[in-house]
DNA sequence: TTCCCATGTAAAATCGATTGCGTAATCACT
DNA sequence: AGTGATTACGCAATCGATTTTACATGGGAA
C-alpha cells in the first residue's frame, strides 16, 4: 500500500484535483457528449427524456472530475447571481454585525452569498457602492442603518430606514412602544428631572428615537428640557462616544436624576464620565441604554436597556427581501419589531 | 426652468435610467459602430489606433445611455472577479469584524470587492465555504481565526493562522513579546501567584498564546500551577464567557493576586465574576486583558490589556493577499506585527 | 409497407464583454 | 501610378454555462 511517490506534492492520500477545475465542456468531451445533455442531466432539467444508464454516466463522471460549475458563467446566462450587497455604514460595530449576523445566516440558507461595502456615513461612497453592488449583480441590498435617497431598480430593504421610497422595505423597531418602555420604567422610579441623549443626525435612528421620547414624555407630564439635552455628533462606536457629552451636561449644573442615553455604546461612556466625578449609578443618577448590546449586562452597574432583537432584524430583513427578489408574497413598505426593557442594575428608585 | 412633467416619476432633476442597463451591443449599436472599438474605447487599451472625434463621440453615449459594463461577463473572459473571500468563525464579534474593517478599507482601495462566509468553527463548513467561494469566483481567500487543513489552489492569508501550508500567509502577533509584556508588567508590579486562562481549542491563537505565556513565565520564575489555570471551553463573543470560569478558579480557593484572561471579553466577564463577591480589581486582584477592544477603555476599573493593531492586522493581510494574487513580489510565509502595552486601572500593585 | 411520433442526442444561439487578427481605406512617397 | 505604411475599424473566437431548436433512429400503428 505505499505510495510509490509519483508526484511530490501529492502528499495527502488523494485527493482530486481541486486545482485544475473541470469545465462542463472538457466533462463532456471526457463523456464523449455533447455539454447540453450533461447540463441537462446534472440540472435535471424536467421533460427531457435520457435514459438513466446515460444519467448515472454522466454523474459518476462529474463526481469523479470534480466538477464544479461555473457560477459566473451560469449567472450571466441566467441572470441569477444568487448575490446581495448589504450596505452598512462602519464594520467592527457591535449593532451592525449582529444585524449582520442574523442576515448571513439567513442568506446562505437560501443559497444566496453577500458583498459588503461600508460607507462611514459619506453619502457619495453609498451612491457609489449602491452603483457598484448592482454592477456585480448584487439581486437585491440591504441597507443598514444606511439613507437611501431614492429607488434603486432592484429590490431593497432598509434596516432602520425611516424614508417611504418606492420598492422599499423598511424594518424597524416600534419607537414608541421603546420610548414608552424606557420612560414609564424611569417614572415609576420616580424620576421627573430626565436628561436625554440625542443620536447623531446621520444615525437614521435619531430622529424617530427623538420623537418617540418627547411625544411620550409629553404624554407622561415629563418636561424635556432644553438645557438637559446633550447631542452626539461624533461618528465613532467606543463608549467614548459618550463620555464628553456628559461632561457637558454637568457643566450646565441642571440636576437630573436619570440619563436616557442613545444607546448602550454611549450609556457606557456616559457612566464612565459620572462615575469619573464620583455620582454613583444608579443611586445618584439612572442610566438606561438602547440596543442590548452583548457586553451590556456586564458593565458595572450592568446596565439597564431596550432591547433590539438585532439578529431577528437580521433574518426579517433577509426574508424580506429574498420575498421581494423572488416575488413570492407582495412585498410590505413597512415590518417593525418589539423592543423588550432589560432591567438590570444601572436604573434605580430617585432618591428621596 | 419649470420641469414640463413629461414623466412622474422624473421629479429628480434628469437622472439617467439607473433601471435598465445598457449593455455594450446596445451601446455599439446606438453608435453605428462595432462592439470590440467601443469596448477598446472605453477600456482605453492601448496600442489601438481610434481618432480622437470617435472617442469622444463613443465617451459621450456611454454617459448619455449611462453604460455600465456588466462585471460578470466581464470576469467571465478576463478570469479577474476583483473578489476575494473572507472566512471568519463569526459575525458580531469585536475582534473579527475590527480586522474585517481593516480589509474593506484596503480592498475597496484596490478596487475589489468581498464576500463573507462564517461558520461557526465547525470544520465541515469552512470546508464547503471555502470551495463555494472559490466558485464564486474569489481570487483569494483571508481566513481569520480560521484553521485550514491544507492549501486550496488560490492565494490565502491566514489571520492568527499557526500552520504552515503551502501558499498560505500567516499574518500573527508576536506572541512571545506579547507574553513578556504582559508577564513582565505583572511581575514588576510584585505579582507572583498568577492564575492563567487558556483560549478555547478551536481558537486559532489559544495554542501559541498559552506556550509563550508559559515560556516567558518560566523564564521570569514564575510558577505555573495547574490549579490556577482555567480553561475557555465555550463559543461565545460575550463576556459571560470569562464568568463561570471564574467562579470555578474561586472555588479552587488556591491563593492569587493577578489573573491574566485570554482577551478582552472574556477579561471583562471575569471581573464581573471577581467584583461579584466583592473582590476589588485591581486592590484585590489584578486582571489583564488581551486584544485591546474598543470598550476596553470604558470599563470600570478600565482595562490594562495588551494591544493587537487589529485594523492595521486587517490592512497587511490584504496587501499581502494582493501581492500574492497579482504575483508582485514573493510572498512570504510569515508576517508578525508588534503588540503593545496598555496601562490602565485593572492592574496594580500587591498588596503587602 | 408507410407514416408518425417518441426517444436520445447534437447543434447552435445566447448571456455581455474582451482580444487577436484581418482588411478596406487613406496617406506618403518615389 | 505604383508601393508600402498607417489608420480606423470590423470579424469572429472565446470565457462556461443554459436553452431552444433540429435531427437521426427505431418502434408501433394504420
Amino acid at each position: 500500500m505505499k505510495d510509490s511517490a509519483g508526484d511530490k506534492k501529492q502528499k495527502d492520500n488523494v485527493r482530486p484535483p481541486v486545482h485544475h477545475t473541470t469545465s462542463l465542456k472538457q466533462l463532456a468531451e471526457h463523456l464523449g457528449l455533447n455539454p447540453a445533455t450533461v447540463s441537462v442531466v446534472l440540472n435535471e432539467v424536467p421533460g427531457r427524456s435520457i435514459p438513466q444508464a446515460t444519467r448515472d454516466r454522466i454523474k459518476a463522471a462529474a463526481k469523479l472530475l470534480n466538477y464544479q460549475p461555473n457560477l459566473l458563467a451560469r449567472s450571466l446566462r441566467s441572470r441569477r447571481t444568487l448575490t446581495i450587497g448589504i450596505l452598512v455604514p462602519e464594520l467592527g460595530d457591535g449593532y451592525h454585525t449582529q444585524v449582520m449576523s442574523g442576515i448571513g445566516d439567513q442568506l446562505i440558507k437560501a443559497g444566496y452569498f453577500y458583498f459588503t461595502a461600508h460607507h462611514r456615513h459619506k453619502p457619495s461612497l453609498i451612491e457609489e457602492y449602491t452603483r457598484m453592488l448592482i454592477g456585480r449583480g448584487a439581486q437585491g441590498i440591504i441597507a443598514i442603518d444606511t439613507m437611501l435617497e431614492h429607488s434603486i431598480g432592484i429590490p431593497v430593504v432598509c434596516v432602520a430606514g425611516h424614508r417611504h421610497i418606492e420598492g422599499v422595505t423598511n424594518v424597524l423597531l416600534d419607537h414608541v412602544r421603546a420610548a414608552e418602555l424606557a420612560l414609564n420604567h424611569l417614572y415609576s422610579l420616580g424620576h421627573r428631572q430626565i436628561a436625554f441623549m440625542r443620536g447623531q443626525p446621520f444615525s437614521s435612528d435619531s430622529d424617530e428615537r427623538w420623537k418617540s421620547l418627547v411625544r411620550v414624555a409629553d404624554k407622561l407630564g415629563i418636561a424635556v428640557k432644553p438645557e438637559l439635552v446633550i447631542n452626539l455628533e461624533r461618528d465613532m462606536s467606543s463608549p467614548e462616544l459618550g463620555y464628553p457629552v456628559v461632561q457637558q451636561l454637568l457643566a450646565a449644573k441642571q440636576p437630573f436624576t436619570a440619563l436616557v442615553a442613545f444607546n448602550d455604546i454611549s450609556a457606557i461612556g456616559a457612566i464612565r464620565a459620572l462615575q469619573d466625578v464620583n455620582l454613583r449609578v444608579p443611586n445618584d443618577i439612572s442610566v438606561i441604554g438602547f440596543d442590548d448590546i452583548k457586553a451590556a449586562a456586564f458593565t458595572l452597574p450592568r446596565l439597564t436597556t431596550i432591547n433590539q432583537p438585532l439578529e431577528e432584524i437580521g433574518r426579517i430583513a433577509t426574508q424580506s427581501l429574498l420575498n421581494r427578489i423572488h416575488n413570492t408574497i407582495p412585498p410590505s413598505d413597512e415590518i417593525t419589531v418589539e423592543p423588550e426593557l432589560m432591567i438590570r442594575e444601572s436604573t434605580g428608585p430617585v432618591k428621596s
